[in-house]
DNA sequence: CAAATAGTGTCTCTAAGACAATATCAC
DNA sequence: GTGATATTGTCTTAGAGACACTATTTG
């Protein structure tokens, strides 16, 4: 750097220029078992969301996506991992941004731009972790959800326990098979959250076509019906067990390990290749 | 709105937390024609890229993507859009945002948020409109950009008649098809704009091979024959012309005009499909 | 006619979809 | 054996890739 640049430098002052601030939302996914139906039955897995409960105004004791400030010295990935585990003790390693929101009108409090990311807890990460509220958060929870599709419009519902959640959104304009969306009716979510979270869930479905982040799901090793149930989860619809199996192949390893004990015939596990 | 939100919103002042500054960084490529080689013979086509020459420190006389701060009232896109017609006088229609560049130490002036973009400029458009300087470039131009990948490297050359800017990159993580990219060498470029032009050139190939972005290159009526000059220019590849015409298909829809005089069989026209 | 580009036909091979058949455990 | 899930085989069809062939203009 030269003398004319270091000089531009000391009198520059960004300060002087008006700035967004920026934060970070986070979609978290896993998959949930349901309540074992039947006798020797696999119980059921459902894909589940993470959300948080306001406890401080706006939308208090509405369900919102983790996240929070961007700080200084920390990239927006580093930011939503930090603000993921102080909101909700949860430790992930890996964050795919999926959109900016920008609208200014978009926060309540002011001009605030938002970065939306998508991540996936392991099941076996889910068991040795108590997802519990950190600190801003009244209260953490999982919702089971669901993502219909009817032509234009697309229906959101979140449901756990106690809470049920919905929202309908427009599909606006296709871009390289991503969609935009526009909140027609929300029923519980902060802010344009509904619009995060519909994002997140074309983005999910689009990669879990190709084999993507599927694995993220499960443990180290798994079986090809593991595999499968994810994808089920995922886009909703039951997939043809042969031929799930021969795209699958190229994308793990044979193990020489067996489940036992399972009350059928044991499978093979596999890992994920590279 | 109730009353208690009101009074939370009336106290809260957004200034008295940190916040970045936030920049659109545009990629807008076009393709120009290369002089023509022989008698009847069809000019060649060259993807180009826009850049600016930077008349201000940091980086003066180096090579920037056009592109500046968000102000309030506007969305990113808005800035993206606006930031290109004040630095180029170009009106581009479509902007896609192609990633996030958050590195706290990417811009020696401070704490620098910036939103990469990637448009298209069709050759209809390039003819009406003069490309030239706007208030903060001292110079802008048209490069030819060619994006070699050699495994585990990619190497990326612009040159415009005068001038040859280059820069090596590195390949770090991919992620559903696409890749972060880490600087090596770089020869000319401004900030760490190498790495976003990669990630402009990654993702246009990408979407290239499923036929999205290719029409904008071209005006509203074309020959497959112009489509499929746009794909090798993109890809760098040639391709087998029945092929690619069959695939083309569904995406384009027949006219009863044919191109004429050009010194062969005349082309029927077609237009993008919906 | 020659030069140049436009456009079609067809063979091969691979991969996807549908569905049937067989294998192996616990009880 | 029964119930459950695991795993393999195979038929059909759609599409990609390679390449040869025909068509139509201007000079």
């Amino acid at each position: 750097m030269n003398q004319e640049e270091q000089e531009f430098l000391k009198k520059y002052r960004l300060e002087d220029y008006p700035r967004p601030s920026v934060t970070t939302d986070i979609a978290v996914f896993s998959l949930h078992s349901k309540i074992q139906a039947g006798y020797r039955r696999e119980p059921d897995k459902k894909l589940c969301i993470l959300l948080i409960k306001r406890g401080n105004p706006p939308f208090r004791d509405c369900w919102a996506l983790p996240g929070g400030f961007l700080q200084p010295d920390e990239t927006v990935e580093t930011c939503a991992a930090r603000e993921l585990k102080e909101e909700t003790c949860a430790d992930v390693h890996l964050l795919r941004h999926i959109g900016i929101f920008s609208q200014p009108e978009r926060d309540p409090r002011g001009w605030i731009v938002s970065n939306a990311f998508l991540s996936v807890l392991n099941q076996e990460n889910l068991k040795n972790m108590e997802i519990q509220a950190g600190d801003d958060a009244a209260c953490v929870r999982w919702f089971n959800i669901a993502f219909q599709d009817s032509g234009q419009y697309n229906i959101l519902t979140l449901e756990s326990e106690k809470t049920t959640i919905s929202a309908k959104l427009k599909k606006i304009r296709n871009s390289f098979g991503m969609y935009e969306f526009e909140i027609i009716e929300n029923n519980g979510l902060a802010f344009d959250h509904a619009k995060v979270i519909a994002s997140a869930m074309t983005y999910l479905r689009q990669s879990s076509e190709q084999f993507d982040l599927l694995f993220d799901f499960l443990p180290e090793q798994f079986t090809l019906a593991d595999v499968q149930k994810v994808q089920e989860a995922i886009t909703g619809e039951p997939a043809l067990t042969a031929n799930f199996r021969r795209k699958l192949t190229p994308y793990v390893v044979e193990t020489d390990t067996f489940t036992k004990g399972a009350g059928h015939r044991p499978a093979r596990l596999y890992e994920r290749k590279s």
